[in-house]
DNA sequence: CCAAAACTGGCACTCAGTGGCACTTTAGGG
DNA sequence: CCCTAAAGTGCCACTGAGTGCCAGTTTTGG
């Protein structure tokens, strides 16, 4: 890695790593900029041109994450259903998420303490819906039809996600993710008729 | 209405058309909460009596509108099959929607324009969805499974009803909205498997 | 070794949002 | 009608987020 660029990932870690404590210890609205800037031996102005704002902290792996969900959705298999690709996904990441669950978890108290947060968070699903329903949109080809049926399907898909992992968050991680993903994939794919 | 009540309405009101005119013409950013309370006729330290933020001004009717899904959401048919409540209540807003087609599709360009109101409007999909997962919950009765079921469908219905509204507004509120929200309840009920 | 490009720091500025206090208006009992 | 308590408002000073600008420093590539 070039110099520079290392120079640039060294501040960027520094700028998280002290936010993190400081977020949790004292909390987000308590912590200012000035004193993130201060531990972790930057400007203020340097701090923005990491990070937009201070809600951008609390998501330091947003964009990686989304990369790589495009890439998995992208490659996962070509097979007719798309479920099928996300429940290989949702192995992936259920996987990743219990092995880090600590962190994972006292992230997300941090995010569902502070409104602004949660509402970036869910700035954030957007994005993977976006992506998903594009995906589909390729996979089930040309026509009104299924582009509309391709945003339903990813708008489904994303709720049911969203509303697994805060089942999970809310029962301290103890949960298997990777069961409670399948039987939210289970609902999406045969529908919810009692 | 006692005469104190009445002027702290007409006194939101003036604070929600000031804003209205002024977000339209010069963008939400571009207005600051000054010039809003200065064409009100009122205090900015009055104005934060009245909204918590600048953003709570592009959401004047959210409680409101929470307030009557959950009335109708509770009065709804006591059928065994909760997305037949849902489909009434589909009925209703739509034509409301329908209805103020213009004034609706403004609001929603503007919030679509303003990454943090896009993030605020989402705190208030997820208020709708707690509340519809607790009335699936009270339907299907007591128990962890079925309260994970409710709240997997809340999950999936609002993924569904949010990517609805999207395309509709895409559409410039041309398609017809009620017909749309079935297709979307379709889906819910009998699943995406292809 | 040198110039261009990338990066940083510091300063001054605007604006959102809060706390405190004095002042005005309304409600309601005598 | 009047007078007091409570509700509501205005003003001021303050903190902290976020931005524009420019001068100084570091890195890069030739």
């Amino acid at each position: 890695m070039p110099l520079r660029e290392a120079k640039k990932a060294a501040v960027r870690q520094a700028l998280v790593a002290a936010a993190n404590r400081r977020f949790h210890r004292h909390g987000f609205e308590q912590t200012t900029i000035d004193e993130i800037c201060a531990d972790a031996g930057v400007s203020r102005r340097t701090f923005f041109r990491y990070f937009e704002n201070k809600e951008a902290l609390a998501f330091p792996h947003r964009n990686e994450r989304l990369e790589r969900f495009l890439a998995l959705l992208d490659g996962a298999g070509h097979s007719p259903n798309p479920v099928d690709g996300l429940r290989a996904i949702c192995e992936i990441f259920a996987q990743e998420y219990s092995a880090n669950r600590a962190a994972i978890l006292a992230q997300q108290r941090l995010v569902d303490s502070v409104p602004a947060l949660a509402a970036r968070e869910h700035e954030i699903d957007r994005d993977w819906e976006t992506a998903m329903a594009a995906t589909f949109h390729r996979r089930f080809g040309r026509g009104a039809a299924s582009e509309r049926r391709a945003r339903l399907m990813a708008g489904a898909a994303i709720g049911v996600i969203r509303a697994t992992m805060r089942y999970w968050y809310e029962k301290d991680g103890k949960p298997d993710l990777a069961r409670l993903g399948q039987e939210a994939l289970d609902g999406l794919e045969q529908g919810f008729l009692s």
